[in-house]
DNA sequence: AAATATCATTGATATTGATCAATGATATTT
DNA sequence: AAATATCATTGATCAATATCAATGATATTT
């Protein structure tokens, strides 16, 4: 289970753990298991932990004036799941971070990430990557947002993150992508033909 | 000039600057002066630096198939301008940027801003509160694009960026906003009744 | 000051995508 | 296997916003 984070932190920092950083960071990161359905984090909670998901498949929602699931992140594998803002300053989050599949965390809480980027300089130019990778990402995400049609979205959604379609029912993917589900629906029955 | 900056980094990082540090970074950033309508960045060329405002006002934006601008961020003063992807990648840019004012700056590689990372404690911490906010900024600006009215979209921006209104003309926000012109300047007479 | 460019407003119409409602299909639970 | 919940599709209609075109207002340049 930790050698898939180790292999992530490899992969970003592309720098060599030695075996005391590897064993600090086994005893600083928990293991957590949750069911599907099961929630990591409620509206009004604290975002204490952020967690790498190992395996299985999360979602972060909130839920509007009208009670309606406004999903706007999804995680597999190799992603970390928190709420960034509320994990920030430790205040009450507007989300919710659920379980999809059933799934594996390592989750540490802020205060700890933050001692380990001090002693172990793979984590903390792994974040440094984490953090480029992410603007880069939310940037594109803005950009489709703002100025292109759902259908191009969806097309664009398509060719960078296949693996998605595969792990989330339709109506989430649709909810993620700003757009409702029968609206996608639609645009799949006309990009087949 | 300088002393705007150092500022900056007070503010973010907590962390007080010796004057050994200040030296340094004096020597690393460049000043750069722009005036209106000059480019910083235009499309096709690499991003090599990232620019900290002190004073004046700029936009990012690309040029998409029907040669339409559209906007995608906003600088003024305390903001720093860059495309984060091409200067992360040092790859050929699909942005503009450039003075909306008369803009001076202060301007850094990634590699001497990396150096700077390394031998100053407060630019590492300056960066990594950046990245946090930014993140933040970011997620906001998602949900806002996806899950709200274009109505509701301006009001945020009023309460959220009210500097921007007086730096800006209309029809650059609403491009920002994800927006056009027409249907802003309707939201705006409705709004005000 | 006149000429020109930029910016903002307004009206008429078109388009995209949302909403509401029904039906089918596929999983999951009993 | 039947019952129930979840997920996906389709049709009809509606609402939000875009587009096109004209006009006015405000800056900027000559």
């Amino acid at each position: 289970m930790y050698q898939i984070l180790f292999n992530y932190i490899h992969n970003y920092s592309q720098m060599i753990l030695t075996s005391e950083e590897m064993e600090l960071i086994k005893n600083t990161f928990q293991p957590k298991k949750l069911r599907k359905r099961q929630y990591f984090l409620q509206e009004g909670d604290i975002s204490k932990f952020t967690g790498f998901i190992t395996k299985g498949a999360m979602r972060q929602y909130y839920v509007d004036e009208k009670g309606v699931e406004n999903v706007i992140n999804l995680f597999i594998e190799n992603y970390w799941a928190t709420d960034r803002k509320s994990f920030f300053d430790l205040k009450p989050s507007i989300f919710y971070i659920d379980a999809w599949e059933n799934t594996d965390l390592l989750i540490i809480t802020r205060a700890d990430m933050a001692e380990l980027m001090k002693k172990i300089p793979a984590i903390n130019e792994m974040i440094r990557i984490m953090d480029d990778k992410n603007a880069i990402a939310s940037q594109n995400r803005i950009n489709a947002a703002i100025s292109i049609s759902a259908e191009m979205r969806y097309e664009n959604f398509l060719k960078s993150y296949p693996q998605f379609i595969q792990r989330f029912p339709q109506h989430q993917i649709a909810s993620f992508l700003g757009i409702t589900k029968e609206t996608l629906s639609r645009i799949k029955k006309k990009t087949l033909k």
